[in-house]
RNA sequence: GGCUGCGUAGCUCAACUGGAUAGAGCACUUGACUACGAAUCAAGAGGUUUCAGGUUCGAAUCCUGACGCGGUCACCA
């Protein structure tokens, strides 16, 4: 279906200014916005920026122009003005054929396949611990955004990099074969990517442990006596670790010696790399799964870590990098605003930027996409600023399809989250924890009490997710949030449940209904407000994904489902649907009410949330 | 300090990108189940949109400055 009512609204209003002032109107702007609720219509006309051309006040025009759509538009059945405003009233004849039209499509707001590939990228984990919150709104952000860009008719292909390599993974390694006696997942009954994560924190406890002793030692004396800005010793101590674990530590160079081992393809010390990282994929699987999220393709650093060198090359004879006499090689992206920038350490080796450039050539390669959406938090503003700009510079053929999908970070109501203080959120329990939430309040009810125990363990499931989901991408991706577990298991209010509550009923009606014939709907006559309200709200669906998915913000998807689903739980008290007055009215309702609910269904379901059938 | 993002009800978030009396939810107070499902609905209370200027018919939104809170400034990832 062609969403054209806007269109047909604006150009009717340009024709009207010219015909009723004779003013050139061909690029004239119309500001044409939704009515707010406490005013009659649907759309409206701001008159105010119209002063100027046609030189009368604002409610003059709005009331010539009013008469004037009024005449012209057989869409438009009525009108009336407020100040500078100009609301139109949208025709009852028009509302019920395009109800009809939209209950008829199953697809209804998604659009035609453009044949653009675009490759997006989330979730991007270590390996050396289990997924906890940050990584749970990553996902999910990534997630609804592929699925918001396939709605809107690209061609999406989701991949993650998985940073298998490097020292945090050579710690759980060296913990593990030093403090593990041989223990495996399986013998302990240890979710495996849990596993690895407590032999990551071992190696943390026992560094500490050395790191605390050593500072008791002559060596250590001497380095705080030469301690330059005369910081207590506490503060001295906690800033001089990482220097500690490059010079004196017996663990830290264990680790690093494990590391070289590794990039020298040892084989014992690579064996054992693949166990603990085989453990890990089999945790995240579990993790994922339970999201409800998948892969197109996987690509790992420990295959990827060393590509780049060619697009340096390339930049060099491009003349867009250039070689120092130390043989490492900077762009100068000043006049960017972005400073010098090292692409290639003077030894030859390559830095993270480096490989991030090979990367993305690499994506081209395997899937040919002109798009790539990078799914990182927004502490790496500045890294993606710098990699577009580089990849620009290289005149790569995605290069203007870039987009860094930029989030803030997760706070906790007591403060930002941080593994030394044991203030993770684990993104298992808190699954398990939002679960066992629903299941609680699910205990109160009888409506799925005549299904079986299996049936019921789904739903709450669904249920328990939905919360979880939503709290988390209905807000803005910028935006920094504040992540409270125990709102994230309310069912109330703003929340997933309510949306599914609202499809819930509606699928509830149908079912009482059983099977109709629905042809006495178009006689119907005498839209109630809360009827206008959904069906305007229902024909904005198409343009809000696109417009959502041009700003790559599912969290407007999200905003609109609880809006939508507000509305419904609003028509359902206020009228009668089933022992409605007339046949008309009966069939027009249930196809609202098939409409809406196959909206929800569809807006939620890009947000990977399931909808029960019953609840 | 340079660059950059943010600051809206007690709390968590909106505000169609410059439009109407700044809206929702939670929490609080009150009312509605003998109704197609009350995980619902309705009502009340809650605001100098951090502050001070400016731009204009009109500012939470744009500009300048101040204050506050993040992030980032490696031949780390």
């Amino acid at each position: 279906m062609i969403q054209q009512l806007p269109e047909k609204l604006t150009s009717g209003a340009r024709a009207g200014l010219e015909s009723l002032y004779g003013i050139d109107a061909a690029g004239q702007d119309i500001t044409l916005q939704s009515t707010r609720k406490e005013f009659v219509g649907e759309f409206t006309i701001v008159t105010f920026p119209l002063t100027r051309l046609a030189r009368k006040k604002p409610e003059e025009i709005g009331t010539e122009l009013g008469k004037y759509l009024q005449r012209e538009l057989p869409e438009v059945s009525d009108f009336n003005v407020i100040k500078g405003f100009l609301n139109l009233v949208i025709s009852h004849e028009y509302w019920i054929e395009f109800l009809l039209d939209a209950a008829a499509d199953e697809a209804y707001g998604t659009a035609e396949k453009n044949g653009e590939r675009v490759v997006v990228e989330f979730s991007s984990p270590n390996t050396n611990k289990p997924l906890h919150l940050g990584h749970v709104r990553n996902i999910l952000l990534g997630w609804s955004t592929s699925q918001l860009l396939s709605a809107a008719g690209f061609d999406v292909k989701k991949v993650q990099i998985i940073n298998d390599r490097g020292i945090a993974i050579c710690k759980s390694m060296l913990a593990w074969q030093r403090f593990g006696g041989g223990e495996t997942p399986k013998s302990t009954g240890t979710k495996p990517d849990h596993f690895v994560g407590k032999y990551y924190v071992k190696f943390e406890q026992h560094f500490q442990e050395e790191y605390k002793q050593w500072q008791r030692s002559d060596t250590a004396a001497t380095v705080l006596a030469n301690n330059p800005k005369q910081l207590s010793p506490e503060d001295f101590w906690k800033g001089y670790k990482n220097k500690y674990f490059n010079t004196y530590s017996e663990l830290g160079s264990a680790a690093k010696d494990m590391l070289l081992k590794w990039e020298d393809g040892d084989a014992e010390t690579v064996a054992l790399w693949n166990k603990m990282n085989g453990w890990v994929y089999e945790g995240f699987d579990e993790t994922y799964r339970r999201l409800g999220v998948s892969f197109d393709k996987l690509y790992y650093e420990s295959q990827t870590y060393l590509l780049g060198k060619d697009m340096v090359e390339k930049g060099l004879e491009k003349g867009a990098f250039y070689r120092k006499e130390d043989g490492s090689v900077f762009a100068d992206l000043s006049d960017a605003n972005l400073d010098q920038k090292a692409i290639l350490r003077s030894d030859g080796t390559s830095l993270y930027i480096t490989q991030d450039l090979g990367t993305a050539r690499l994506r081209y390669d395997d899937f040919g996409a002109t798009r790539m959406v990078y799914t990182v938090a927004d502490e790496q503003n500045y890294h993606f600023q710098v990699l577009f700009e580089l990849l620009k510079r290289l005149e790569e053929p995605y290069a203007d399809g870039l987009f860094h999908l930029s989030y803030g970070m997760v706070d906790l109501p007591t403060g930002r989250m941080k593994s030394r203080e044991g203030t993770v959120v684990d993104a298992d329990d808190l699954m398990d924890e939002v679960i066992q939430e629903a299941y609680q309040s699910s205990l109160e009810r009888e409506a799925t009490s005549e299904l079986s125990e299996e049936e019921r363990r789904e739903i709450i499931r669904k249920v328990g997710m939905a919360a979880l989901k939503f709290q988390i991408i209905k807000v803005g991706p910028q935006k920094r949030m504040t992540f409270d577990p125990k709102e994230s298991v309310d069912l109330q209010g703003q929340t997933g449940p309510y949306v599914q509550n609202a499809y819930v009923r509606t699928r509830a009606v149908w079912r009482k209904a059983g099977e109709r014939d629905l042809t006495a709907a178009a006689n119907y006559s005498g839209l109630e407000p809360t009827e206008r309200e959904l069906i305007s709200q229902l024909y904005a669906y198409p343009a809000l994904l696109r417009d959502a998915a041009a700003q790559y913000d599912p969290s407007v998807v999200a905003m609109y489902c609880y809006e939508l689903a507000k509305n419904l739980h609003k028509f359902w008290h206020d009228v009668s649907i089933l022992n409605a007055d007339t046949e008309a009215a009966v069939a027009f309702r249930l196809s609202l009410c098939r409409t809406v609910g196959n909206v929800l269904k569809s807006g939620m379901g890009i947000l990977g949330i399931e909808m029960p059938e019953r609840m």
